[in-house]
DNA sequence: TATGAATGAGAGTTCATTCAT
DNA sequence: CATGAATGAACTCTCATTCAT
C-alpha cells in the first residue's frame, strides 16, 4: 500500500514536472496536472495539500536528489579545488541534461510569493552550506585566502552560476552550458586580475 | 499636454511601483494600483496596454535611471578597476536606498512570464554591457586577464551581485548591503585562491 | 447615479426572490440569479459581498416592507384586538398573495446557519415587538389577562401563525390562508383575554 | 446478523446526530460521520441511500421515541386537560433535557429541500394527530369549543410550542424551557376552553 | 482625456458517492 | 459485510479589461 501510494504521489510529481515546465507555474491548471498524471483531480488533493504543495515538494524532491549527488561525487574527489569544480560541473550538465528541471527551478520557482521563496530558501540551504563546507576547507588548507569572507562567497559563487544557467535558458540554450564550467571555475579560483 | 501626459504616466508608475512592492505583483490588482495613484482603473488603459506593460515600463524607466547613475558615476573614475568597484557600489548603495525598488526588481519581477522575462532581460542589457565594455577595457590595459571570457564573466559579475542583493532582502535586510562591496569586489578581482 | 444603483440592486433582488422561491437556497447558484436578472455574474458583487448576503438584504428589504404595512394598518385601527386582528389578517393575506415571498420566508430562509438565523432573528425582532407592543397595551387596557407573560405570548402567537402558513406551503396551498383569520384570532383572544 | 446490522445502525445514527448538532447539516461531511460511528465512509452507504436519508432516519428514529413516550404518559392520565400539559411538558423537558436532539430537530432539519420537509412532515404527523385526537376527544366531553376548528387549532398548538423552543435554542438558552410550560399550556387552554 | 460600472471567463477545491479488494 | 482510495461534477468569487458617458 505505501509502496502503491508513494508511486502515485511520484507519479503525479513527475506530470507536474512536465507540464509547470512547459506551461509555468501559474498556467498549469490542476486538472491540467491531474490528466498528466492519468487521475482525478480530486486525487492529487489526497497527496497535496494545495497546488502550491506540488511546486515546493517538487523542489524538495529534486533537490534533494540533487543534494545527494553532489555529495556522493564529493566523496569521490581528492582536493578542495577538484570538489569546487565538481560541484559546478554537476550544476551545469545536471539542469543541462534535465531541462524540464532547469525550467520549473530557474524560471517557474521564482514566480512565486515571498512566503514560498523563503520556503525555497530553506530547500536550497543544504547546497549553499555545501559550497560553504568547501570554502572553509580550501582557506583551512591554505588554499584560499585566510580573509576569505565565506558566508559572502558562497552567496557570489551560487549566483554566479544562478545566473550563468538563466541565462543560458532565456537565450533559448544556443550554446553548451557545461562548456562553461571551464570558464566559470577559474573564475571562482582566480578571479579576473591578470 | 505632453508633460502633463508625462506626469500622469509616471503618477501611474510611482504609485505601481509602491504597491507592487508591498502586495507583490500577482496581488497588485489594477484598481489598487488606481487608486494609489488617484485615477481611474480605466485611466491605467490609456497609459498602459496590459497590466504587465506597467511591470515592465516601471523596470525600463528604473534600470534607466540607474544605468544613468552608472554612467554618470564611472565616467569621473580615472581607472577600470575603480570604475568596477563604482558599479558594485551603485549596485548595492541604490537598492539599499530605495528598498521599493529593490522588492520589485529582485522579487516581483521574477513572478513573470519567461515571455515577460526575456522583455526584462532586453532591459538589463545595457547594464550587463556596461560592465562588458569595462572588462574588454580592463583586458586592452593588461589589468585582466587576456584570456578572460568577457561574455561568460559578465554574467558571472551581474548573477553574484544578485544573488547577494536577494539573499539580503530574504533574509529580512538583517545587515548592511553596501558593507559587502569590499568583499565583492575583492572576489571579483582576485578570485578565491590564496 | 444613486437611483439607477439603487434600480440594479432591487433588479437583482427581484430576481433573487423568483430564484430562491422556485429552486430553493442551496440550489440557486450566482449565475442563474443573474442570467434571472439580466446581469453579469459578477455584477452581483458588486452590489453584495457574498451570495448568502443576497438573502439577508432580500429578508430586511421585504420583512421591513411587511413591518411598514402593519404599521400603516395599525395606526387605522381603534381597538386592540381589531389591531391583533389585524396583524394576523395582514400576516396571511399578504404571505398568500405573495407566494415566492412566503416560500423564501418560510423554507428556504430556515435553510441556513445558526449565524445566518441570528442575523435573521435580528430582522424579525421588530415584528414580534409589535406584537409585543399590542399586548402590553391590551393588558394596560384591562382587555388581556393581568397575568399575562407577554414574552412568552408573543413568541407563542408568533409560532402559531408560523405554523399555519408553513402548513399551508408544504401541504400545496390547497385551502385559503386568509380564511384561517377568524379561527386563529379566536383562539389568540380567548387564550389572552381578561 | 440482524442485531448486529441494527447495533451498526444506531451506531452511526447517534454518531450522526452529534455531528450534525455540533455541525449542522451542511457542515457534517459523511466522511465526519464515518469517523465518529468508527466505521468506513463506504459502510454509510450499506446503511442508508443517501446522506439526506440519514437526516430522514434520524428525524424518524427520535420522533418516533418521543411519540411513543408522549403516548405513555398520556395514557396514565386521567383527563383531557392534563393530558394536553402533558404533552407541553414532555416536547419542553425532553427537548431541554436533549440539546443535540432539540438543535437537529429545530435547526438542522429545517436547512432541507422542500422534498425533505415533505418527508419530515409526514414523520410529524402522528405527533399533530396525537395533538388533534385529545382537541376531538375535549370536545366530544364538552370541554373545549363546539365549534373549534380542530385542524386549524392542532397547527396553533404546534406552532406556538414550535416557535418557544426555536427561540430559546437561538437565545442561547439563557432560561429554563419547562418554566414555560405554565404560560404555555394556560394561554392554550384559555384559548380552546368551552 | 477621464471615468468607473459592468463584464464574464476562469480555476482551485470540496465532498457525496462508488467499487475493487 | 467492510473498507477507504479514487472519482469528477459542481460552484463561488476574483479581477483584468472594456466602453458608454
Amino acid at each position: 500500500m505505501t509502496s502503491k501510494k508513494k508511486e502515485k504521489y511520484d507519479l503525479i510529481l513527475e506530470a507536474a514536472l512536465k507540464v509547470f515546465a512547459e506551461h509555468g507555474f501559474h498556467r498549469s491548471q490542476v486538472s491540467k496536472i491531474a490528466k498528466a498524471a492519468g487521475v482525478a483531480d480530486g486525487t492529487i488533493y489526497l497527496y497535496f495539500k494545495r497546488k502550491e504543495d506540488i511546486l515546493i515538494s517538487l523542489f524538495r524532491e529534486k533537490l534533494g536528489e540533487l543534494v545527494g549527488k553532489f555529495h556522493m561525487h564529493i566523496e569521490q574527489t581528492t582536493g578542495v579545488k577538484e570538489a569546487l569544480r565538481k560541484v559546478c560541473e554537476i550544476h551545469y550538465t545536471e539542469l543541462e541534461n534535465n531541462v524540464d528541471l532547469a525550467f520549473v527551478t530557474q524560471i517557474e520557482l521564482r514566480q512565486s510569493s515571498l512566503e514560498l521563496r523563503k520556503e525555497i530558501g530553506k530547500a536550497v540551504k543544504p547546497y549553499i552550506e555545501l559550497i560553504e563546507k568547501l570554502l572553509v576547507q580550501g582557506v583551512e588548507e591554505n588554499l584560499f585566502r585566510a580573509d576569505l569572507d565565506v558566508k559572502l562567497t558562497r552567496l557570489l559563487l551560487f549566483g554566479a552560476m544562478d545566473e550563468v544557467v538563466t541565462s543560458w535558458l532565456i537565450s533559448g540554450r544556443k550554446y553548451s552550458l557545461s562548456a562553461q564550467v571551464d570558464g566559470t571555475v577559474q573564475f571562482f579560483l582566480q578571479g579576473i586580475q591578470a
